[in-house]
DNA sequence: GAGTTTGAAACT
DNA sequence: CAGTTTCAAACTC
């Protein structure tokens, strides 16, 4: 910490350049004779301060190339050729400080790129930051290499000992990082990135330098998203004189691995004056990354550059100085922000999204992903199963923000949840470190989860933050069902099968669970995982969400809740016969959503919107329906549609549209049942309906019944008018399809019924993987 | 709470 | 793919 250690980096430095292995290096790299000087000049301008502990990081190890391979080749990123020899040189002074400029351009064109995505910069000091970031470049390395903290020696390069950040933590490996500002770390990064291609190795011996620093470089390099790897390219092909480096560096670059971005913080300081500030800041990084770490994965690098600009580094400083904070504690969990933040801000691809979700779902929900394949890259950034999601939100407060558009509801029900807030993130990764098990176990997460799964989507709004699990489950608890949480009952499954609700929803059973023999327990995490996969092979979608819904989007909203019953459809259809669709053996009932094409169901009077139309609905009449808010009058229903069916063609639709029948079913069913829908949001647009829903509830459908019953009453009619037939879906899949309704029929359907509902569609692409049909 | 009904899931 | 069996939730009493 003291600036003693100055005096000894600088002295070091200067042996690393004259060393052989410094020599040999310069002599490799294509550009070197320009920027070695100048590199010599920066470091010796450069003040160090203590900032060697934040280096510690494991990163900087000389493992570093181990760990490199081991990380980035499942990455895909060839790591022999660690370019680094060649490519990496130092920059003058005077190019770093053009070069930051450029990058600050760049990096900033980057914000604005993820912005553009949804990301939105929440720190205005981060820009600040990044504009001294490249001269920071050198000095990090430095200061990884030579410089312990006052106390602490810096052990040869590599050793994971040196790191005075060393992660606490394991424990956090799959969730854990907290991350604050996490959005604008990918943009940082890349920034860094190119600093880092410039940098040349001074400091410390050659040796660990070149291993430390490459390796700790491409970790920078590593990207979220391909995209974010393209968009690093295009600063890494800047004019700059080490362009061909950066280039050769982006070749290196893994393509996108998703997690596992390193970051490093750099803070801009003047070689003068800077080294305390900067050692506060190494040592902030130091505890903020101490706490968030995990062990390999992340390395917190700091980097602590000399400009010649002195201006603003004061502002700088303070700037940096919360950046760096915020930093550290972002990882992987950018990610997420990012994700969240796209999605919040755009609608962005949807399909992307959902499936960024669903990996996180499964994170959690069921250890099992965890432990091979997530990794910490997947899961890292949290994995939420969507179940987990609710769990979580449920568990610590955690809100979600809905989309602006609402479109989350709109995605498939698991997939759709996203967080947003810095907050959210924090608790989200950190619950997911807590460990699943916590979760799970203890019993809210798991439980919640469940519920959410579908209905997950909807939770997404002001709900998680409000209930605790426990609340949920109180609330949901209801006597006859557990609305916040499902428990199961398995006997014979072993809560090993789509049977158990618990295992279909990606959760572990808890203790509520009155299951027999269960195996769906953090214990048998390997178990599940594999019977999980065996059942994931039959069917893919078979974890997925079994509601679909379209439409969140805003204009629903406006239009009402009706659209919700449109916009949403069982993905695979129901094949009830003696139900007709208004109990909740139907899943489709039970999900809140009308029937569709694929759904093969007998004498459908689903409420929520009958399948076609078509179908035997047509003997219902009206009136029948409007009973059918009676138990009885349902039950009449079915009895004659039963004996209709016989007679009746389900495709022809008899006087009565489906839609018209459905409406005065809709309230029906739930009052019926006797359990009027928990709470019930008004709005039909997802996020609203979301919000107002509880998070607890574990029914989704109730909730979404609960939507449609206050849409339909008014709005339906309305629907019925512009758009009476239910044609909008044709009936592609033979009446046996299983298969999940396409969307795109779904689309059509609901905006036909709803009148105008297109824009339902934009949120179809959420569920790509629904959409098998041709 | 026990028994029945129901339809999805699983199996053949 | 169709038919049958198994299963657990939903429902009824």
């Amino acid at each position: 910490m003291d600036t003693p250690e100055r005096n000894q980096i600088t002295s070091t430095l200067s042996k690393f350049e004259d060393s052989p292995v410094f020599n040999y290096i310069n002599s490799l790299s294509p550009i070197k004779p320009v920027k070695s000087v100048p590199i010599s000049q920066t470091f010796n301008s450069l003040s160090f301060s203590s900032p060697p502990s934040v280096f510690t990081s494991p990163h900087v190890s000389c493992l570093k190339e181990s760990r490199f391979l081991r990380r980035h080749n499942p990455l895909g990123t060839s790591k022999p050729k660690v370019p680094s020899e060649d490519v990496i040189k130092v920059h003058s002074s005077e190019e770093t400080l053009a070069d930051s400029t450029r990058a600050h351009h760049n990096s900033s064109k980057l914000e604005e790129e993820n912005t553009g995505k949804g990301i939105s910069v929440r720190d205005a000091s981060i820009e600040l930051s990044r504009e001294h970031i490249k001269f920071s470049d050198e000095l990090p390395q430095a200061l990884k290499y030579n410089c312990g903290s006052p106390g602490f020696d810096p052990p040869p390069c590599g050793d994971e000992a040196n790191s005075l950040l060393e992660l606490p933590g394991e424990a956090a490996t799959d969730v854990g990082y907290v991350q604050e500002g996490c959005k604008t770390d990918s943009v940082e990064v890349e920034v860094r990135l190119q600093e880092v291609c410039q940098m040349e190795p001074k400091s410390e011996g050659p040796d660990c330098y070149w291993d430390s620093l490459i390796p700790d470089a491409l970790d920078m390099l590593i990207f979220n998203s391909p995209g974010d790897a393209e968009a690093f390219k295009g600063l890494m092909h800047k004019p700059l004189a080490s362009s061909i480096r950066l280039n050769e560096f982006m070749s290196m670059l893994p393509h996108s691995t998703i997690n596992n971005g390193r970051k490093m913080h750099i803070v801009d300081s003047d070689a003068s004056g800077s080294a305390p500030e900067i050692e506060d800041h190494c040592s902030e990084l130091m505890t903020a990354t101490g706490t968030n770490q995990t062990q390999d994965n992340f390395a917190n690098v700091a980097l602590v550059t000399s400009n010649s600009n002195e201006k603003a580094n004061d502002q700088l400083v303070s700037a940096t100085h919360r950046t760096i904070r915020r930093r550290c504690l972002d990882f992987e969990m950018a990610n997420v922000q990012r994700k969240n933040s796209d999605e919040n801000s755009n609608t962005g691809s949807s399909t992307s999204e959902s499936d960024e979700r669903n990996v996180a779902n499964e994170k959690q929900l069921l250890p099992a992903k965890r432990n091979g394949d997530l990794q910490r890259g997947i899961l890292q950034g949290i994995g939420l199963h969507l179940n987990a999601l609710a769990a979580l939100k449920e568990y610590k407060g955690i809100q979600i923000e809905k989309l602006s558009s609402g479109r989350q509801l709109s995605l498939p029900s698991s997939t759709s949840l996203q967080i947003s807030t810095s907050q959210e993130h924090q608790n989200l990764s950190l619950v997911p470190v807590s460990s699943e098990r916590e979760l799970d176990p203890s019993d809210n997460g798991v439980q919640p989860a469940e519920d959410c799964s579908q209905p997950s989507a909807y939770m997404a709004g002001e709900d998680f933050n409000q209930n605790s699990p426990k609340k949920k489950r109180r609330k949901s608890e209801t006597p006859g069902e557990t609305e916040g949480c499902k428990r199961c009952n398995c006997k014979k499954s072993k809560c090993l099968k789509l049977y158990c609700e618990c295992f279909a929803a990606g959760v572990y059973c808890i203790e509520p669970c009155s299951c027999q023999d269960c195996f769906n327990k953090p214990i048998h995490e390997d178990t599940v995982l594999q019977t999980r996969k065996q059942i994931e092979s039959r069917n893919p979608l078979a974890f997925a969400p079994k509601v679909i819904r379209n439409s969140d989007s805003v204009p629903e909203i406006g239009d009402d809740p009706n659209k919700t019953p449109a916009s949403a459809r069982h993905k695979r259809g129901c094949n009830c016969k003696k139900s007709s669709c208004l109990k909740k053996y139907c899943e489709c009932y039970q999900g809140g959503v009308g029937c569709s094409i694929s759904c093969r169901c007998e004498g459908c009077k689903n409420a929520f919107g009958r399948k076609d139309g078509s179908a035997s609905v047509g003997i219902e009449t009206d009136p029948e329906e409007t009973e059918a808010t009676d138990k009885g009058v349902t039950e009449k229903a079915l009895q004659k549609t039963e004996i209709q069916n016989t007679e009746d063609h389900p495709d022809s639709a008899t006087v009565a549209t489906p839609l018209r029948l459905s409406r005065p079913l809709l309230p029906l069913p739930f009052s019926s049942k006797g359990k009027p829908p928990r709470s019930f949001v008004t709005t039909i647009s997802g996020s609203a309906l979301f919000a107002s829903q509880k998070l607890g509830k574990p029914n989704p459908l109730w909730s979404q019944a609960k939507h449609f019953q206050t849409v339909p009453d008014e709005e339906i009619p309305d629907i019925l008018q512009g758009d009476s037939s239910p044609i909008t879906c044709i009936k592609t899949s033979s009446p046996n399809g299983k298969r999940i309704s396409s969307p795109n029929c779904d689309l059509g359907s609901s905006p036909s019924r709803r009148g105008g509902r297109r824009l339902i569609l934009q949120s179809i692409p959420s569920f790509p993987s629904l959409t098998p049909h041709p």
